[in-house]
DNA sequence: TTTCTTGCAAAGGCTTTGCACAGTA
DNA sequence: TACTGTGCAAAGCCTTTGCAAGAAA
């Protein structure tokens, strides 16, 4: 069973439709690589409409199985988002993505809590650097 | 001497000059509490053109003494930045935004350096949650 | 005087909305 | 059939750019 099946079976337990277009984007995005932005999905999906686009990949943020990514630069992407809660490292370079978890971080969180008052609800974590491979090759 | 002098300071030192609007402006952002928007202070500085208050806080980012913050809503804020390095806190419910810094973060992204091999070049960490105001309010 | 800055207005990029039609359940 | 989802095009929002005029050093 493909990632797109599983997000299908999502969509359809949710009470969603499963349309054409969507099924088209699921696929598409399978093919973008590790992250991709909404024009790339455009792109790549000539016969679906743009603010279907943009429509759908809110919809699938919703559901939890696309994630956002604010990239160095501030720009948006998009990633097909594994269950467990994670993380990303992007390397500044080639661009390759990659997903992470911690547990330390969660202690990091509790501590700010336990400073703060606070009670957490959600958090951002973003890492930029060089992959070994790109370490290498400008060595 | 005030926040304004210090960067004021800052900015001839670099060798930009010290005009009436970047003046006004780090008036302006000295009243509008710890965040705002880029429009806040379009609106809060009614002499000064939309594109010299973008101008003027790019170039008070490079400087660092403006940070960037990314709410959860995925839209930009600013705030002035404490010299250190740190990281925001933000309640979801009245605003309230705070820094802190964490040397357990700090392990972490050793940690994560350690395991992929990358070499770590900068991060993006902002948390969400609910001041203690104002889980006493809502309780 | 020379060079950096500014304001205005227009362009740009990206995202959302309105609406009539089409497709799903 | 009833209602959700779609495409198209237009509007919106926020930010940047071009350029001639103005101010700092």
């Amino acid at each position: 069973m493909t990632s797109a099946d599983v997000i299908e079976q999502t969509l359809a337990r949710r009470g969603y439709r499963l349309t054409g277009p969507r099924r088209a984007l699921l696929v598409v995005m399978g093919t973008l690589g590790d992250h991709f932005a909404a024009d790339d999905v455009v792109g790549a999906a000539p016969g679906v409409g743009r603010a279907t686009v943009f429509r759908t990949l809110k919809l699938l943020q919703d559901l939890g199985v696309v994630c956002q990514v604010v990239l160095e630069d501030g720009s948006t992407a998009y990633r097909l988002a594994p269950d467990e809660h994670h993380h990303h490292l992007l390397c500044v370079e080639c661009g390759e993505m990659r997903d992470f978890s911690s547990d330390d971080l969660e202690a990091v969180l509790a501590e700010v809590a336990r400073r703060t008052g606070y009670t957490i609800e959600a958090h951002r974590f973003e890492v930029y650097g060089r992959c070994a491979a790109c370490q290498a090759a400008g060595a």
